[in-house]
DNA sequence: AATTTATATTTACAGTGTAAATATACTATG
DNA sequence: CATAGTATATTTACACTGTAAATATAAATT
C-alpha cells in the first residue's frame, strides 16, 4: 500500500501531530520528543510527517508559537480583565497573578518557551518574534497605560538604545521617545516575575522556600510599590508626586 | 588489543573526560553532548567511559557539580573582596556583579546549572544539593552579615515553612527562627538576579532591550533600595530606620 | 483520459546510549 | 613463582533517533 484512501485518511493529520507531540511532551517532558513515537502513536510511518513539518525543528516552532498563543491569550484575557479606567494597578496585578497560573498550569509549554528544553533546536527568531511581541505586549500595555495616567514612576530607568523606526515603536504603539524608558520597566518587571516563576516550575525553589505564592504575592507588592505612585491628587508631605 | 599498556594509556582519564565534555558543551551546546563523540577524540572506545561515569547522567551531573564549584568560588570570592565589617552594603553588590559576570563568562555552564539542556537528564537533587547550598550560602551569608549589623529590613516578608531540624537552619548557620525571613530575601534577591541574567545568557532580553548591564545595575540599585537601610545613626524626618 | 500534485510507504544511512561478552594488563595472594 | 582476581579496555550487538531518496498510488487538475 502506498497511500490510504481518503475515506480511511484521518482529518487534519497536521494538527494531529501536534496533539500527539503535546501529549508526549505533557507526558514524559519535551526533550523526549520523538517523531517516530508520535507516527507510531497515530498509525502512520515517520517520514510521513514531513509532508506536514519540513523538520523537526519546525515541528518544535509550531508548537512554541502554539504556547506562545496560550500564553498570550491569557496575558490579554487577565489584562482585560479590568478594563475601566482607574483600574490599572489591578490590572497590572492581574497580569502578574496570571503570568505564575499560566506557568504552573502549563509547566511544560512554560518550559519550551523559556527553556531550551530540546536536544540541538534552536529557536527561529525572526519567525517567533511576532508571537513573542504579542504576549509582551499585555504586559507594556499595562504600563504605557499607567504611563498614560500618571501613575509611573520610571525614574532613574536606563532607556533602550533604539533609533526611530526600532521595533520597539512599533511595539508600544507609540514613536515617542519618552515611552522608551517605559519600555524597560516593563522588561524589569518581566525579568522579576520569570525569575521567581522559573525557578519554581523548574524546582529549584522548593529545596529552600516551600511557600513559592507567598513569595510571588510578595514580589508583586514590591513590584507595585516600586513602580507605581500613589493615586493622584493625594500630596504627602513634601510634595506631590514624590513617593520615593 | 583488548587493553593498551599502562605506559600508553592516558593519565587521569576521568578528568580528561571531563575536559572534552566541557570543551564539547562550549563549542556546540550542552545538547549535543556525546559520548561516542568524547570517545573518539579521546582515542578510545565509547563503552570505556562506562568505567569512569556509570551513566552519560552521571557525567553529566559530575559536570554540573564542577560548574557550581566554579560559580560557587566566584561567589565566595566576591564576598570575600568586601571583608571588613561596615563593607556589607559593597559586599552584596559586588557578589550581584559576580553573578551576571559569571554567567556572561561561562554561558555554558550557567546555562547546565540553570537551563535544562540535556536530553533526558533529570538532575539527582540529593546529591547536588550540597554544591547547590554552598554558592546560594555566599549571598545568604551577605544577607544575613546585613541583618546582624541591623541594617536589612526584611518588613512583610513572608518566611518560610520549617520545622526545627530543617535544612534552612544549616544553611543559615544559626537555629534562630527570626533568621528565616532574612532567608526569604535571599531567595527573593535570587531569583531578581536569576531573572534578568537568564534572559540575557539565554538572548530572550537582546531582541527587546540591547544594553543588559545598565539595566542590571539599576536592579541591583532597586535591590540594594529595597532591603537596606540607610546607615545607623543617620535619622530622616520622621525617625530612625523608616526608610519605607 | 492524461497529467500533475499530494500523500503515503519502503528502504536505507548515520548517528545515539548502553548492555553483554570477551580479552588483556596489572595487582595481590598462596 | 604461579595463579587468581581485578581493572580497563575492546568487540559486538540492540534498540533507538532524525531524515534523505526512491517509489507508489489516490485525488485533483487540465
Amino acid at each position: 500500500m502506498a497511500r490510504p484512501l481518503k475515506a480511511l485518511q484521518m482529518p487534519n493529520l497536521g494538527e494531529s501531530i501536534k496533539d500527539f507531540a503535546w501529549r508526549q511532551i505533557t507526558e514524559s517532558g519535551a526533550s523526549s520528543l520523538s517523531l517516530r513515537k508520535i507516527a507510531r502513536e497515530l498509525g502512520i510511518t515517520a517520514p510521513a510527517i514531513y509532508n506536514y513539518f519540513s523538520d523537526r525543528d519546525a515541528l518544535v516552532t509550531a508548537l512554541i508559537i502554539d504556547a506562545y498563543a496560550s500564553f498570550g491569550d491569557c496575558q490579554h484575557e487577565a489584562k482585560a480583565s479590568f478594563p475601566d479606567p482607574g483600574q490599572e494597578v489591578e490590572r497590572l496585578r492581574a497580569t502578574g497573578i496570571a503570568y505564575r497560573q499560566w506557568a504552573l498550569q502549563y509547566p511544560h509549554r512554560y518550559l519550551l518557551i523559556f527553556g531550551s528544553p530540546v536536544p540541538g533546536y534552536v529557536p527561529p527568531m525572526q519567525e517567533l518574534l511576532p508571537v513573542m511581541m504579542r504576549s509582551l505586549g499585555a504586559l507594556t500595555g499595562v504600563i504605557a497605560e499607567l504611563h498614560a495616567g500618571g501613575r509611573l514612576d520610571a525614574h532613574g530607568i536606563p532607556p533602550p538604545v533604539a533609533e526611530p523606526g526600532h521595533r520597539l515603536f512599533t511595539l508600544m504603539g507609540s514613536a515617542d521617545p519618552g515611552m522608551l524608558s517605559v519600555y524597560s520597566v516593563a522588561m524589569l518587571i518581566w525579568s522579576r516575575v520569570h525569575g521567581i516563576v522559573s525557578l519554581e516550575v523548574t524546582g529549584q525553589l522548593p529545596p529552600f522556600a516551600e511557600d513559592g505564592e507567598a513569595l510571588y504575592r510578595f514580589e508583586l507588592d514590591s513590584i507595585c510599590r516600586q513602580f507605581i505612585r500613589p493615586s493622584v491628587a493625594v500630596p504627602d508631605a513634601t510634595g506631590f508626586f514624590r513617593n520615593r
